[in-house]
DNA sequence: CCTCACACTGCAAGGATTTGCGCCAAGGTT
DNA sequence: AACCTTGGCGCAAATCCTTGCAGTGTGAGG
């Protein structure tokens, strides 16, 4: 870790410029204290009596947004196992505060947590089809500077993160087969954006589900839209419009809620005229009415385990340090409600 | 600002003794480490480097739950209006961690914030009659050591402290004033806890619009119950065996999403047999069904107002500093939907 | 009762950071 | 053209924190 006279070398000036510049001292050229500046982003300077402080007692968590019941969930399931070990969490939510993820988890490394869970992170929201790795971007950065983390639900198999996740894949095959079952034969995917990995697992579980049994699982089956509401009802209104399907899959619960409410604007009785499931498992789920059918994720058993993953990666007399990276896979649970039911029509 | 040298001298240990302590490093007595970890909770020190370090850009954000959808649109609200002031956030529940809020602050303060927002705060909770002010804590300490802070929902007239709110007396008298005008006029109250200050104050409002009336508003018309949709399940059924209400307003929409469900598990129409009228306006709201009544908290509005002032109090430039705190006072907005009717059976 | 080991603590040396002071250069004034 | 003013920067002293080392006290074992 680099003092001021390491900042001060590479910039060019002397270490009382240096010192000036990170007090917000006066008589600093605004040029002079915007090259020091530059360098700190490169080298984050801890103050001493911060960096030696090690064990502040404080990790990060980042969840991309709050809109969705699930993240608040995840934080708060997160945040109580944390404090059960004597940590104390700081939230940060990505996507709201139009900031990108990166910065967020500067500040923080700043702000002096120990190690950071990261709630579906930017990493899983790029143009890249499944099975293909990502680019690792900047973890690979961080990995470096000995910055420990845990993904949930961020499977990158290029990055030696720990990750504990759902089986967004089984969880698509495990509506789509409730549906057959049901006996569905058109089955429509209301899905997230097309940039979203989890939803484009999940719609690999769903094809493989419908192809299983010979029914068509078509591009044209797919509606992509935002992740609330709004979203899924479009999705939805499209679906309806061009392949009128007898049921859908949604990519969350909140985009089923829309679903939900679209079907309702247009008089379709559900699950009589159309049956939908969703994913989560959010409380609301079963408020809903119809009570919506979905996919549980096993939330606080996730987040016991990423915090358990942290804590012990954290833990200065743990044997096992760096490169000891693993993936822990849940498995999604169905849980039946009303918004399901057998094909009427065909 | 105390070095180590104060902190050492209270202690009443060397300052190696304290460096160590700090640098949480081997060798130092349990007994003696709590002492020095005593001195300075009251003498919060912050290392040179970063208590010289003003503008972190950074504040923090206390809410006291996330499972209330209404926290979280408020810390989205907020953070986005910091960011837009180039500030990041740092979000805390205080509840789910079971740590008390005292603590958490502190966690804040020793990492930097330059100010908080607390959202309901602690404060508002406590067995106070309206009116009567509860006694200032450990908010006054806080102040006393400088630190900036605004309040969302938590009026405290005897703290210096600037708030941030919506009316909420005025919230509980036009929920019950829309009910005796749709001709009702046994009209319960499902509240939230009685230390609940937010839940008092929309009490006085009920009680106010149905003594205008002549109506009553005993004791017996309220029920109590934990602010989620469980609780309010319960203190409607409570209410039901009783006096048999036939409206109802709730403390919160999750506890009016509890009453709806409760209502409909005993096989009574809303709005035909029983009118429901919730607070909030979380988004899930207009997609219950049916689609809540409720009173809408202007968020944005509120956030922004919060954070205005608390970078107002935090610009060195500004003129007001200290002392200059003053309350603003949204008002409450009427939505109806689908959950209140007519009153048939009397 | 003596000795030894061990755990704590303070002392003081050694680094690191802050800050008063003075130098330098640029630009304006006489 | 010489001189003054001012902002900006480095030097070095002052200040603060860290850490190796030695001193002290306590308790167990002989």
């Amino acid at each position: 870790m680099p003092g001021l006279a390491e900042i001060a070398r590479i910039a060019g000036v002397s270490v009382s410029t240096v010192s000036r510049v990170l007090n917000r001292r006066a008589g600093v050229n605004e040029e002079t204290r915007q090259r020091v500046l530059a360098v700190l982003t490169d080298l984050p300077y801890t103050p001493r009596g911060l960096g030696a402080l090690q064990r502040t007692g404080v990790i990060g968590l980042l969840v991309p947004e709050l809109s969705n019941p699930v993240f608040p969930a995840f934080a708060e399931a997160l945040e109580t196992r944390a404090a059960r070990a004597g940590y104390s969490s700081l939230l940060c939510n990505t996507r709201s505060a139009n900031m990108c993820e990166e910065e967020y988890v500067r500040m923080l490394l700043a702000r002096g947590v120990e190690g950071m869970v990261f709630v579906s992170p930017e990493i899983t929201n790029v143009e890249v089809p499944v099975g293909e790795a990502p680019r690792p971007g900047y973890y690979t950065k961080l990995l470096d500077d000995g910055v420990e983390m845990v993904f949930i639900n961020g499977a990158t198999p290029a990055l030696d993160i720990s990750d504990v996740a759902v089986d967004e894949q089984l969880a698509g095959y495990l509506a789509t087969r409730h549906l057959v079952e049901l006996g569905h034969r058109r089955i429509g995917f209301v899905s997230g954006p097309s940039r979203s990995l989890p939803s484009r697992l999940k719609r690999a579980g769903w094809s493989a589900a419908l192809e299983e049994e010979g029914y068509e699982s078509a591009d044209r089956f797919v509606a992509h839209g935002p992740f609330d509401p709004a979203g899924g009802a479009a999705a939805l209104g499209r679906l309806l419009d061009t392949v009128a399907p007898t049921a859908v899959i949604c990519s969350s619960d909140q985009m089923a809620i829309g679903a939900l409410s679209e079907a309702h604007r247009r008089g379709l009785r559900v699950p009589a005229e159309l049956s939908v499931v969703g994913f989560d498992d959010i409380p609301f789920a079963s408020y809903c009415s119809p009570a919506l059918t979905t996919l549980a994720q096993p939330i606080e058993q996730m987040a016991a385990a990423a915090v358990d993953e942290l804590l012990q990666r954290l833990d200065p007399d743990s044997p096992r340090r760096r490169g000891g990276s693993y993936s822990r896979v849940f498995r999604p649970r169905l849980v039946v409600r009303e918004s399901t039911g057998p094909a009427e029509r065909c």
